[in-house]
DNA sequence: AATGAATGAGACTTCATTCAT
DNA sequence: CATGAATGAAGTCTCATTCAT
């Protein structure tokens, strides 16, 4: 599982012999792996200290002497799958290629990861209510990757020419689309299994980035007329 | 105020004597007013009955001689400002023009809107979480009229040869796009006030939607690298 | 149905012409009627105000005008219907015969009327607790009828030599058997249908008070000790 | 009192070391001896975890720490006192003697727990409204005892010749009998307590089961009808 | 460090009753 | 006399957090 801890074998006593850090990190793996599931399954308002620490096998005391409030935990939540799922991105979208193909490579990626993490869909969908303060600082830290990436594309000639400004808004547009999309096509209410994304998902995802959403009218084109600053009008 | 009622005012004594009906619909609209209100400053999950009645000067007991359960009224949020919203927008795009520039007025409309009705951004954020039947019910009805609008375009060839299928994908996306936006950009967590969303926002959704996000490459242009099923590859 | 006002139908503009005080009677039946009927199938605790004004087809206001208080209506039902009860079950015991045979025709007549009037057992049962007032009043009345009814056999000679306070314990012990009986063996809790009363019911009953309960053994028999004051007496 | 725990007093100290466990028990039976006297004092309606909590001297969070429900603790109420009850009676019906001595033991031993227990009586009456689950169990356990009781008198030629589903008949009559009695003599509503159940009682019982209900007439006698199965026997 | 009992605020909802129309 | 909206007290239960063991 990608998230959990990998704590190193070290060789045979590996689990009876388990320094006093040790211990210690393993039983707050517990509760944080306790409180993915919990929320995975029921949603951030059900998840509660004792339904956590239930999962995690402990006693409900216990989880005060990892974390100060219910809500740090849960705003650790996000973050640190966040974390998860930008490298199993970036795994995947190792090959070269053009920007657009890489694009459409993260795209795929990313529901890929979905039916990797199942809870990730829920987790990220709550937790902008329930979890603002690790839901800022996962799409932040998500925005300026994606954003480095276009910047890096815009330079190479492969994105056209928008402002550093309008980059980070298209990201947001991006992310929001994205996260409807999942939400739309890949939640499946009865056993949280996800489904593969449909085709025309792909191809209309890919199409919009790729041709824009309005055809060309006559010869002229670029007149496209929602920049209304622009020319001379 | 646009959802609060309009009673006729019925000559001079207009505000002393009310029919029996008359009340019951203001003590009615004084409770959706009042949760629209307290859903708007503290989100759904602090819009307690006893909030919303203290909000509305009603005792508590009331709420239930005209709402079977909380959650109902929660339900009949979204959905009614939503009516709103969409009538809103309509009215500020009557302009003829093309396809493009009819959406980029919708889009700085649904900003404006914002700007009106404070209260809707939150509604529309939180609903998906905690009035699901009313967020399901408003986002049919929008899209729904969104997924006319393209097809129309489309048939008068304003719009890109999408599928049906694609078409209710883009909507999708547009949707999630313009969330998004509306929470980076036009949300103050402080004080509520929604301010004019920036020029950058509305430039980068134009030419998103007017040329894609990607520029064409070398002449062969059309190839779409994303379609990779496509026989190019 | 027994319990019902039966107007007289004063000729043929029976139903359109009411005086008012007939009008104000039909009302106050309707209430009690629906009172008897929520009861019936809720139990008192259930039978709200509300709830029997809706099956009574009235606004809940004219409840008030009727009665002081939902208890003062509750206390009404069990002496009214009692009453009917006991007219039923007398109209059932005309035929002359030893106060043997009548009792066990009048055991039989009660589970009748229970066929009959199926919500009265519910009402019995419940009205100790529920309206402990009408309760009292009933238990009176019926205690009263059944004690001149033993007084009456004891004279005749028919019925043992208990004293008069023996035979009001012998009255209270009969209405507890008979009500534990019912309870026991009339009940249908699916659907409130009253199936007749076992044989063994009658027969276990019907020897219990012939022969009592326990054999006689040999000669000296009499000398069972609990009659204590017989002996010198 | 008799259900009350009884510590192990563990020398010198017991009172102020506790385990964490007796803490527990203790708690626990703090909660029960509450509703206990609570229900005793006001009824199952009235018991609300409010007013038990109060009485226990323990906050009203810390029932749901020992109690799913408060219908559970209802529940549990009759069949733990009632299993008391019955311990009691036993003790006092030990000496040997006739059934029918034995059963006027049993009789006199029921009204003295009723002085012993004075909550009892109004627990056993209401339980089968407010605690049915706790009342049929109870049930069970009394009328199966009793109609032990009955079977073996029967066998040694003590009982008359009832049929097994007579002798059930004939238990749930005398159980109704003595629950109309224990009403009717034991009451005292002004001050709870509960005075000496009159002779006369005693003796209309005993003659009751000793002798039957009705003299036998002249010679004849025997064909009183309702003894259907009698005839041929 | 782990435990788990105790706490008490607060949430939703029901209901008998009142009263202006 | 009928209506039905308004009231507010009371009830059950949940939960984050504390703290003595």
């Amino acid at each position: 599982m990608p998230t959990s801890v990998r704590l190193p074998t070290k060789g045979k006593l590996a689990r009876t012999k388990l320094t006093r850090a040790e211990r210690n990190e393993l039983t707050r793996q517990k509760l944080f792996d306790a409180a993915r599931k919990v929320v995975g399954r029921l949603g951030y308002a059900e998840a509660s200290v004792s339904r956590i620490t239930a999962e995690a096998g402990v006693a409900q005391g216990t989880f005060y002497n990892y974390f100060v409030t219910r809500q740090d935990l849960l705003d650790e939540l996000l973050p640190e799958i966040g974390k998860d799922m930008l490298r199993f991105i970036q795994e995947r979208t190792r090959g070269e290629g053009s920007e657009a193909v890489r694009e459409a490579d993260r795209f795929r990626a990313f529901f890929d990861y979905l039916k990797e993490v199942p809870e990730f869909l829920r987790i990220l969908n709550e937790a902008e209510l329930f979890a603002p303060a690790g839901y800022q600082q996962h799409i932040r830290t998500v925005a300026g990757a994606y954003a480095r990436l276009l910047r890096r594309g815009r330079e190479k000639g492969e994105v056209q020419a928008f402002s550093d400004e309008e980059i980070e808004v298209l990201v947001h547009m991006l992310m929001g689309a994205r996260g409807y999309l999942s939400q739309r096509y890949a939640y499946t209410d009865t056993d949280q299994s996800v489904t593969t994304v449909p085709d025309h998902v792909l191809s209309a995802y890919g199409k919009l980035l790729a041709g824009g959403l309005f055809a060309e009218q006559q010869g002229a084109a670029q007149a496209k007329p929602i920049r209304r600053k622009r020319g001379g009008r």
